[in-house]
DNA sequence: CGTTAGTTTGACCTGTATCAAAGCAGGTGG
DNA sequence: CCACCTGCTTTGATACAGGTCAAACTAACG
């Protein structure tokens, strides 16, 4: 056990690890398209309006038209009811772009301490119709399905699986997330957000979301704590939130409702 | 009782309102952005491949990338589990327009008899480059939004509400979608799906979507048989599901992750 | 060190699922 | 026109997943 805490949760191995050359945003798109290089630079122009957040500040109201890169932290595009109740709608990582979510009483939050930026010049320089179709193009297309995909998941998150299949589910989801976009070293990554935060995210109470990780734990599925997570078998946790096995990540696009 | 039925809920009145001048299609883009006489005619095309659809049928396999107007019925997108579980993830209703979601599993079914024509070829017309900022193409973008901001609501219903609220707050975004539809009268709409089917969109177990439903009629929130449903007070419908109050129905629009 | 935010534990309660069976149509064939 | 299906709705009894309440524990932080 002490041997796989060493092999498998580690922070010192975690900060250790070698830091990545491109920018989560990159990786993630580069993984969608290609590249090319003079493509690969126009993501690295200096990012403007850089903005600090604490823990569940706003980062953008109800109506804004501004659109925001995640730098580092998670950033969640939540509703919160009348009552108080609140739903998180989408999970944002660093490389994630967020807008806000339209919906009455919809906005995004800091769920942990993050770091954003404007992203509007950003994507006119990418998707200025210059280039024609060029890879950067087809990237940020398959990245957004992606996110619509995500959004579906979510969808069948909470209305079909049980408690403990839910959270296995956005575990693995994060995972391959983070994978993606060059963060961890695709089985241990950060893991900065609060059990409240978690229980918002899969729509369960905190007492019960503290009950199914350690679950978890005690299952081998997982190992948590102090800010990181490490995942021993990525299958067997995809299985468990019944995720689609992931050979056929790549398959078609698209979303309903053209 | 006698009377409140009568003038509630009648397929008889249902039948005999007023043939809608216009196609579902047509009411809901032209609600979103009035119509030119041009524009208009170019919904009234005749339609290409008409199918007509069982209740079950498959219209859509996984990797689709085929576009489908609904004319009849009702109409899903749907995941199904490995071990026979279902979740409709997006409901479509006549004048709405389906495309394969994508995910893996994920598929588009009939819910109730109904029938679809190729949307392509309109959509083709409607969205060529010719118009410029068209209100065609402005009503088709705010139609979007809105097909996204009902996704939304999806996840807000069944990650935050309980059965009841659940149950409640789809009848009325489902009444509020048929009003824009041009579809029943604004309190009195066809009701095609069973049980079941409401409980694979609610995330419920069938009888307990019976029991949700009874209690709704004992506390005179809907009337509901033989394939039609009728809303006395839409309002107070709308606030036991959460919804939006109908005011603020006209806010900004977007979805997370531009 | 005291305070505060987060996690963990225990006891208990309730909403919803499950199982089983009985009503109730509408449609078909005799 | 009846008798029978078959699919859908309704009811009852029972089980359990997950919620709620309250309190103890832990760790970070000034």
């Amino acid at each position: 056990m002490l041997r796989l805490l060493n092999e498998g949760l580690s922070m010192d191995a975690l900060r250790r690890a070698p830091k990545p050359q491109f920018s989560p945003l990159h990786s993630k798109l580069n993984g969608f398209a290609r590249l090319s290089a003079d493509e690969a630079e126009l993501l690295l122009e200096p990012p403007s309006d850089r903005r600090i957040h604490g823990a569940r500040d706003p980062i953008l109201e109800g109506g804004s038209r501004q659109v925001r890169l995640v730098s580092s932290g998670w950033v969640g595009a939540v509703r919160v009811l009348a009552d108080g109740r609140r739903q998180i709608l989408q999970v944002a990582i660093p490389g994630d772009i967020v807008q806000s979510p339209l919906l009455a009483d919809g906005h995004v939050v800091a769920l942990t301490a993050a770091r954003t930026t404007d992203a509007a010049p950003l994507l006119r320089r990418a998707l200025s119709d210059e280039g024609e179709p060029s890879n950067l193009r087809i990237a940020w297309r398959l990245s957004r399905d992606e996110d619509q995909r995500n959004l579906l998941a979510q969808i069948v998150r909470l209305g079909s699986l049980s408690a403990y299949e839910r959270t296995a589910n956005l575990i693995h989801e994060v995972l391959i997330r983070h994978r993606r976009a060059g963060l961890g070293d695709g089985r241990r990554i950060t893991w900065p957000i609060t059990q409240e935060v978690l229980a918002d995210i899969v729509g369960l109470s905190i007492v019960h979301v503290n009950r199914v990780l350690q679950q978890l734990r005690r299952d081998g599925l997982i190992e948590l704590r102090a800010g990181y997570l490490a995942v021993q078998d990525v299958e067997r946790l995809a299985s468990a939130g019944f995720a689609p096995a992931a050979a056929a990540a790549n398959d078609a696009a698209g979303g309903l409702s053209a």
